[in-house]
DNA sequence: ACGTAATAACTGACCAGTCAGTCATTATAT
DNA sequence: ATATAATGACTGACTGGTCAGTTATTACGT
């Protein structure tokens, strides 16, 4: 019997509880995205997976487990194609901070993780473990990659050697605040996410002030 | 008969009332922030504010509308005292910016108004009235004097020209970013928001960049 | 045939909102 | 001044609906 290609190749009872489990995963995005933690019904997420609720509770313990298991399948994946892992010594530190910017913007901001930023600021208070979690996770790798461009800049000369806290903060500021934007006022008054991105790295780099008269 | 006081002096019941309506306001931005619109209890808020539940109901005709009634009472009276209303003309452009954003950093990032800023990205999708009121009398009110100052600063040519969309935006991220990291991470790592106003004014004025050597 | 996945009816805790009754304050009459 | 009446603020037990989580039953894959 064909044992060759089982490594390989799950049972298909495998195979549909994992996409099951993607399902899943999507619908209690969507949901949780649409009403917020409380006011989602474990019966709409498993309406819109396309199962009975009772199913939802073969794959996660409860609605916070649904939850937290939702961020993380949604964040993991995209933390390992974080560019920058390898180091290019070519690549100006300027490079490499729009090249990490615009991955933030492309991958959370203009996609349905977008959704999971807000979520984590409404419900977070309420979930201390999966604040902590994506603190640990997602938040400080992030500004570990960040802070250590700063730094590489600064020892270059690229960048001025400012002392204050919150650099790194504010560097990405712009970034967060957008989000949040979109996703609450976006309605009243649009923004252009590629215009913004444009807007956000030349006044980071080159700040508001015009430039001294040199005459 | 004693007229003359009457106007002034409203009875001990209005009195009593005008306390009472405080403490509810007081107690549900308590309690809300504590745990969030949906899992907040009325019972909860009646308890905070030393009456019974049924009183809520005197004053508010349902939990929505205590929700929005608070963030109303709490925010509006601040509006009228924000600086610029009266223009000098003789402060720099740099300074009028650098007064608005102290304002918001003392008045909303460093007090309990800062709650309500992130219940109103948690709930706003859920509240369009309260989302709409809360962009018309606050966001856009604060965007129209940030977009006034900006634009003056360019006109006489202290800042650069700079064509980007969403330039006041930009300006502002940083301030609302800290806000929420405040709410979500701050037990995580604080931040010291006197020194983090520093950078946040340094960058966007002066930018990361290093200036070209001259020589 | 057997075991696992999935279902859908069920339960019990929870809580927003109600309302009949109580109590403190104010107005009126003597 | 004092007694009585009228007002309206306040209470808290109750209700009706909702929904997370459970379980007995059925369908399906191997």
């Amino acid at each position: 019997m064909s044992e060759v290609a089982e490594v390989a190749s799950p049972s298909r009872r495998e195979q549909q509880k994992e996409a099951k489990r993607l399902a899943l995963v999507d619908a209690a995005l969507a949901v949780f995205s649409r009403v917020g933690f409380a006011a989602a019904k474990i019966d709409d997420v498993a309406e819109e997976a396309g199962v009975s609720k009772g199913t939802v509770y073969l794959y996660f313990d409860s609605k916070e487990q649904l939850f937290e298991g939702m961020v993380k399948a949604k964040m993991l994946p995209m933390l390992n194609n974080a560019p920058g892992l390898v180091i290019d010594p070519d690549q100006s530190s300027t490079d490499r901070l729009k090249q990490h910017l615009r991955f933030f913007y492309t991958k959370v901001l203009d996609s349905d993780r977008r959704q999971i930023m807000r979520l984590i600021m409404s419900e977070g208070p309420n979930f201390p473990d999966l604040a902590e979690f994506y603190y640990t996770n997602v938040l400080s790798r992030g500004q570990a990659m960040i802070n250590a461009i700063i730094q590489q800049g600064i020892e270059n000369g690229e960048f001025r050697n400012m002392s204050g806290h919150g650099l790194m903060h504010n560097v990405v500021a712009g970034a967060l605040a957008v989000g949040m934007w979109k996703q609450v006022f976006d309605r009243f008054q649009p923004i252009d996410l590629d215009a913004y991105y444009d807007t956000h790295l030349d006044l980071i780099l080159n700040g508001l002030r015009a430039p001294d008269p040199q005459d």
